[in-house]
DNA sequence: AAAAAATGTTGACATAGGACAATCTTTATA
DNA sequence: TATAAAGATTGTCCTATGTCAACATTTTTT
């Protein structure tokens, strides 16, 4: 159950097997059907995942009932609504597996704590913030300028299982073009 | 010198004096002038800077000529070429001051120093990594579908000084749109 | 298995905002 | 201070992509 997870924290931190026992040991299984909603608009969120099989998507519904897709974390990755987890404000946003998922889950309370007193914890967080502050810098600047094309062009070379993954809807909306145009484009392509 | 660090740290982090005067040690002042580069496409990012006076900026220059700017820091806030800094790859981009500017500077090397040793630099170093991933994800999802009236709209509620301290081609490229529309956005308002 | 609902595709049309160019204004340089 | 260079503004025109609608396909529910 926690493989996949001992082998995230092996591949970034060394770290001894007692310590990798306790962080495990906070960590609790979680299975979910698919489109099941783990986070709402107004929640604050109190978790963060792991995801041993399936996907999560982190989502926003506008005023006019327009999703728009933000993040999506496959198997083998972390993802919550990271902006609420932090400050512990409304998350404004919804957390949902896209598929029957396996995760694992920590509160926020053991997560910090552990951050608190492993070290080798608080180095794979901190490498998560900046790995996460980098593909969003990607994200943004990779994007500006772009046109249509060259977002999914961008999006098959960077993350090629993602339009195989996840419906022409999500992936549009993550792209931030319309369905007809994500359409339009892959008959092209 | 060091009275607007000092306001920065303290405002995040309880800390002995001691460990401040080993922080502010590590910081020397950099005088600079309009325009003047810090880090050019090829560097590797080796310095972060926080700015005591004047404004920094992130910019690239594409194939084209064109600039797109990425980020900028004002008085009493830090930043630098993040993801070069950080993977000590080449940055790609540059650093540059637009104004005449007061900054202190701290090689990567003392930094990481500092965030190893000093469990509160540890801690403002990951605050900045949360903030600039937050500040980061409303940036692209604020501007996710926004059209250039409320992009505009957008930065005056979130920074109002930002029109007024950058150029109308800076600021035009920072919001993804031409100086043309920002200009007639601008008359319009 | 049938019916209903959601999603995907494709066409016709409309429009926001880019490209380019002509001034005007501000900033830099000699 | 004069001249040159860079930036800002505004007009005209054009294109990429959105909107809306019709139909096709897939998924969900009964």
């Amino acid at each position: 159950m926690y493989d996949s997870l001992i082998r995230y924290i092996q591949s970034r931190a060394a770290i001894e097997k007692e310590q990798l026992d306790l962080i495990c040991s906070r960590f609790s299984a979680l299975k979910t059907k698919r489109n099941e909603i783990l986070v709402r608009y107004d929640d604050i969120c109190q978790h963060y995942y792991f995801v041993n099989k399936g996907c999560i998507r982190l989502f926003t519904i506008n005023k006019e009932g327009i999703e728009t897709s933000r993040f999506f974390a496959f198997e083998g990755s972390f993802g919550t609504a990271l902006p609420s987890f932090i400050d512990q404000k409304p998350t404004f946003e919804y957390l949902q597996t896209i598929e029957k998922s396996d995760l694992l889950v920590i509160s926020r309370t053991d997560f910090y704590q552990l951050v608190d007193t492993i070290p080798a914890f608080e180095m794979i967080y901190r490498e998560i913030l900046e790995l996460g502050f980098i593909t969003a810098q990607k994200r943004i600047y990779g994007f500006q300028g772009f046109n249509a094309l060259e977002k999914v062009q961008w999006i098959i070379a960077n993350q090629p299982q993602f339009l195989l993954r996840v419906s022409n809807k999500m992936a549009a909306s993550y792209l931030g073009i319309t369905p007809s145009t994500l359409s339009r484009i892959k008959s092209k392509l």
